[in-house]
DNA sequence: TGATATTGATACGATATCGTACTATATAGT
DNA sequence: ACTATATAGTACGATATCGTATCAATATCA
């Protein structure tokens, strides 16, 4: 059974990486000039998890480095799409807040892809893709707690 | 029904950049030192494809700008995973090998990451991922016909 | 055939991502 | 309290990724 299956699982995650290539490039053409997905997941997170959290936990939450964190939001903060503020429990720390600009810049971003998504939703039904979050949320969810055992 | 199915739609590209994400850093953890996903990528693609693809058939393959091929395929050169020769049919182009050092790295590299593989397979069976490989192969190449009509 | 447009690759510059090292603060152990 | 360790963030340097401009070769077409 060993090498066919295999070779499957690691078609699964080759599909998953073409798919998010494609995603990716199709949201960045409907972004402004210069603001990247990476930008917006920020934002996008803020404001769907919570506001104030600190950058350590955005990187844990990104899968990312914590440097990466800190650069992404520099640009955030130069935009004025974020807040960055003593964290008032902890000396050595900071929490990322949202803006009024920030949200705006979230709500449009997302409206700007409404036309695309739904143009998927007709080719790809609810039906059909329902499912596949089941199963793709349930091996995020995997994935991420294997992460944190090694 | 817009708003809330849309939602859903988002969902199932954030779970897949997140996965993939997981994944990605899974993989490079397993990958000697200064080797990326996607400098395996490129191999894997010329073993599994086909041998003496122009850099900009690689380029279309990995939905990526050709300027970063070029930059890729130049550090595969330089570990000599690969050759480039001249396109003896366009004068423009190039064609790139795969050398007997570079088959051998990408059979190692898939061995490194079989037994995470095969983990994940032990927790979700193939009879759970084929109906979800099927899904995102689907969307994939539907994804992929879309982009041309743009 | 000659002028024009297109195409494949690269040079170059800008930004993103990431690893290492460092500073300041907090925590633990004595 | 005091020392040792751990943690949050950042500075810095290296590489990756990407957009624009450029050059050479090809294709188009009058």
């Amino acid at each position: 059974m060993p090498d066919k299956n295999i070779a499957r699982y690691f078609q699964l995650f080759n599909e998953i990486g073409i798919i998010d290539q494609l995603a990716r490039a199709l949201f960045e053409a409907r972004l402004p000039d210069g603001i990247l997905v990476s930008h917006f997941a920020i934002l996008n997170h803020l404001v769907r998890v919570r506001d104030g959290q600190t950058p350590l936990a955005l990187a844990r939450a990104f899968q990312t480095p914590k440097t990466t964190v800190t650069h992404t939001i520099s640009v955030l903060v130069r935009y004025g799409f974020v807040d960055l503020r003593p964290n008032p429990k902890d000396g050595r720390s900071k929490c990322v807040f949202i803006t009024d600009a920030g949200r705006s810049f979230r709500d449009e971003a997302i409206a700007a892809l409404a036309p695309d998504l739904a143009e998927i939703a007709a080719v790809f039904p609810p039906g059909t893709v329902e499912p596949l979050i089941d199963g793709l949320e349930a091996l995020r969810v995997w994935m991420d707690a294997r992460r944190d055992r090694e």
